[in-house]
DNA sequence: TGCTTTTATCTCAACGTTGAGATTATCAAG
DNA sequence: CTTGATAATCTCAACGTTGAGATAAAAGCA
């Protein structure tokens, strides 16, 4: 059996024999890449079904499972969503037009702001969120639940030594 | 041991278990979303040493690995690639305003066109890909092979199982 | 030959992200 | 207090991508 990534490197096999011996780590790499990005995609239809970009949906359902009371700093969304500073105030405008967020100054240090959830943004994300999980079971339909561990324990191993421990 | 995701995870838990049996899949996806971000945020760095976008290196390394006469057509960048139409036009037009491609009409076929590596592309492709391999090797500098191999093969399946099976 | 359909590429406005810098507030030291 | 340093958020122009539509050529078919 072989994929994309087999094809690709075969081809760099042919073309490029003095670095044979270092392709070793673009077997993952590149699957890591090809996965994330049809995982993605899907998830972004899924989640356009409930009038969200897919970098709302994810600072939907941060807010979510922090858990009450369902409100975080614009820093937290920051560290939590992997992207820059000027994302993060863009999605939250955005999202405040919308009705799903609020900004809430913070009594303590009135540099910060919290993002809030509003009903209207939890009622979005729960039903969101249970779609997402469906279409995730969907896509892994066929496969086998114990490769389907093994391979994320895998990548947690990979994770941990990159340094990606914490959420905050 | 634990990373970011199992904190996720026990966030939802707690906060949606009423869909607790259904985050299985949560558990390779979102280490895949994760891993792909942290490699490519890395990977952009190494492409830009060498003055180049990440989606430009990706066209220079297809034209590289296709072997000679280091040319495709734009619709097979196309698919090669994963975006749509527009940013390979982009993309082509910028490549080209760098002097790292050129666009060669098809004598057979009018409409198509060849998207040609230059000699310059060239020289750029075999010294930024040799970085790009060294970083890859970093990131997995001290991460057991076996490991790597095991979970490599087990985003292959998945990949396979999803339909990504060829580079055309 | 003419007509329609299909194929390949490009156009362009809307959109989201980047990232350096600006703004405003807090903290630490004297 | 006042000053300087630190911290949190926002601003904004530049950038790359999206995706529907336009353009143009080729292929299929009467």
């Amino acid at each position: 059996m072989s994929d994309a990534v087999d094809a690709i490197i075969g081809q760099w096999v042919k073309e490029r024999p003095d670095v044979a011996q270092d392709l070793w780590p673009v077997q993952l790499f590149a699957r890591v890449q090809r996965l994330a990005r049809v995982v993605e995609k899907s998830a972004k239809a899924a989640a356009a079904a409930h009038g969200v970009e897919y970098g709302e949906f994810d600072v939907l359902t941060t807010l979510q499972r922090s858990g009450p009371p369902y409100a975080l700093t614009a820093g937290a969304l920051l560290k939590a969503s992997m992207v820059t500073s000027g994302a993060i105030t863009n999605r939250i405008d955005r999202m405040e037009a919308k009705n799903l967020v609020e900004r809430v100054r913070d009594g303590e240090d009135r540099r910060t702001i919290k993002i809030r959830l509003t009903d209207h943004g939890h009622d979005v994300t729960r039903a969101a969120f249970t779609d997402h999980l469906a279409n995730y079971a969907r896509l892994l339909a066929d496969m086998d639940r114990d490769l389907i561990t093994k391979t994320g324990d895998g990548l947690r191993q990979l994770l941990e030594a990159l340094g990606d421990t914490g959420i905050e």
